[in-house]
DNA sequence: CATGAATGAGGCTTCATTCAT
DNA sequence: AATGAATGAAGCCTCATTCAT
């Protein structure tokens, strides 16, 4: 039994080596001017044996935020199921889980959107294509789930709640995206967290619907 | 007279045409997958051409987002230097800006977050990069101004201006980059408008303090 | 062992092979005409493979000169070394080094010139331009040693040993690239051996004093 | 009169200015690596008006040695025509010759070199072809008589005259180039002043017959 | 399975030359 | 005659991918 699983096993965690060498890479240089060879000296191994784990350079990529996808998947759902919590409790799960999807892979988020464009997917294997679509719809969805849920109970301000799950995804992503690209990210994980922290306390406050009621009757 | 006055506008149309030629590239294929042939030809220039007006390929890429910093500075400015207006009217005023921002150069919005990475600038003339980089901290500065203002009126919760103003910046690029990545730009242009509607009337809801009533029967 | 032995071997006759291509196509078309692909196809390998052994065109290009300075040092020093020969007969056997120099590389004496220019070392790696300047270096110590030896045993003209030996060093550079310069080189190799043999002899007679005629008779 | 002629004297003028621009650059950068663009920024002209002197680069950098050539003719000339002088006393004014030759284009004599190969030669138009060749073989002929007289007058070692002066003008160069590619020519022209002088006393002393009889008993 | 040398297509860039003004 | 912007051919070099060991 111990030798097929360890080769397993071994298997798995060269696969990962890999991975965790072309985030921290594709997050430094970007991907096109990080070489396959870069990676393979990151992994401490040969540029061939990466063609072992994955198609090509694309899919590599891919796999890269598919992992991240699969995470914040996870996280989501786990919030959207709990049902005993109320929707305010359910968004504050969801910002938390926020903060670990970018504690679990902070470099990759970058890399999350250049392949969101469909241009990048095309090239995709479809097997992956379709992961990553689908993950990507579910997690929307869930996020969405929680808002309808506090819509429904007139917590929140009515509108379409995957706006606001859009609206949600690309407001903790463009901060990420903008604090990154100042650099700040090394040297002061902690100023980003604050960011963040800030951001949702605002994007939460302005969901409600009880506090600046009056605002309504201006607009 | 006529004749040197010809030729310099003569030189800017041509420049000009290789920046719309580059945009719409750098937008459909990204910025590796746009080749300066491809770009040359799309200009209906020779390659050669392509570097009698930009140095390089990525000067000819930072020159593009520098004309979208250029149109957000004057913006952005514009607004904060009207002293009659009250700090929610100038976060009115600033949102406008920001549609038009978008409405200027719909393409091009996404570069504007590579070019503040340390690491795409370093390749740039000294003279791009300082002028970037003035109008990149001139801009937030307004918008800081912007809220401070507010800040100081009681109006918006009290946290550092400088945060604010990042964070409706990098709310304003998430969804525009969120959206592009959905490749509805083309077809839909107005769904992301009202995207960005619903994202500024959140975030200004959010940025409110819990009862500004006075406040808000004089606006 | 053998394995990673003839590994090696092959690796080293690739290297040469490229050299070898190289050196004729410099010495039959000057450096800037001959492409790398020429190159590569003359040795039947691919543009790509060059750079496996050769950081750029220059540094190919150096390494060619660097093959004869070493080998010219090796000739030079092993004269230098040789307690038991008198000044006269060192300089005699120094002659004979030279012609074995041209013949170890007839075509590529030319190169070594440029070699020396500060300008041409300028893009070369830190590695390469050491070896070459401490190679140059201790070849015409070694040559300048020899005349230094004659000067004291007051065979030789008295002057500075260095200067000899940069002299003795220009005539045979100046022969060869002469004749190569008439393209006789490949019709008429003798010819140009002719010319060496005359020039050394001038060159031998000129060096000693008037009336040298005791040391004379000791050889 | 006046107009006409002062034209013609414009044009010669610009038609130098561009040679000495061309051998400054050449010079310093070599040939392949200055641009017509350099030579004609250094000239104080345009790229265009270059071309309306110099057919193209080659036949510019062609023209500047032709320039050298026939300046070094002249004096040889010159001196082989003066039947007052005895063969000795001719030897000695063509080292002075040789050292204005020096004077007259100290950054050119490389550029000489790359010239008389064949292949350089090629492109050339048949007119500047046939200038080079003749003047080459002119003066390498008249220095050939100078010694030839010698010879025949029993001062200098008998051997094929042409001999003497191909390895006259070999040692000539040879150190030119050497003390060129030393960079030293710039710093410490007296430097190579006193290399020359070095190296024709050797030439002259090795020459003559009637110094070290001695030796050619023991070779 | 792993290796890493070899491949070769293709990109960026330069620059001699031309030509309309 | 002079200009200098435009051209476009061609060179150097990189790098994703393959394949023999």
């Amino acid at each position: 039994m111990g030798i097929q699983e360890r080769k397993e096993r071994d298997k798995e965690r060269r696969r990962q080596r890999i991975l965790v060498a072309a985030n921290r890479l594709f997050s430094k240089k970007g991907f096109s001017k990080s070489t396959m060879e870069d990676i393979a000296s990151e992994a401490e191994l040969s540029t061939g044996t990466l063609y072992l784990y994955f198609k090509n350079k694309e899919e590599l990529h891919a796999s890269l935020s598919l992992r991240v996808l699969q995470y914040l998947h996870i996280r989501v759902e786990h919030v959207n199921k709990d049902s005993d919590l109320t929707p305010e409790r359910k968004v504050e799960k969801l910002i938390e889980a926020m903060y670990d999807v970018y504690d679990f892979d902070p470099l990759n988020i970058i890399n999350l959107f250049h392949l969101q464009s469909s241009e990048t997917l095309r090239n995709l294997s479809p097997r992956l294509k379709i992961l990553i679509k689908d993950l990507s719809r579910k997690s929307i969805g869930a996020i969405s789930d929680i808002f309808q849920e506090g819509i429904e109970k007139g917590i929140y301000i009515e509108n379409h709640p995957v706006a606001f799950s859009d609206i949600f995804w690309s407001l903790f992503s463009g901060v990420v995206l903008r604090e990154a690209s100042k650099k700040t990210i090394n040297e002061d994980k902690d100023y980003l967290k604050k960011k963040l922290a800030l951001s949702f306390e605002i994007f939460s406050r302005g969901l409600k619907k009880d506090k600046p009621t009056v605002q309504r009757w201006g607009s």
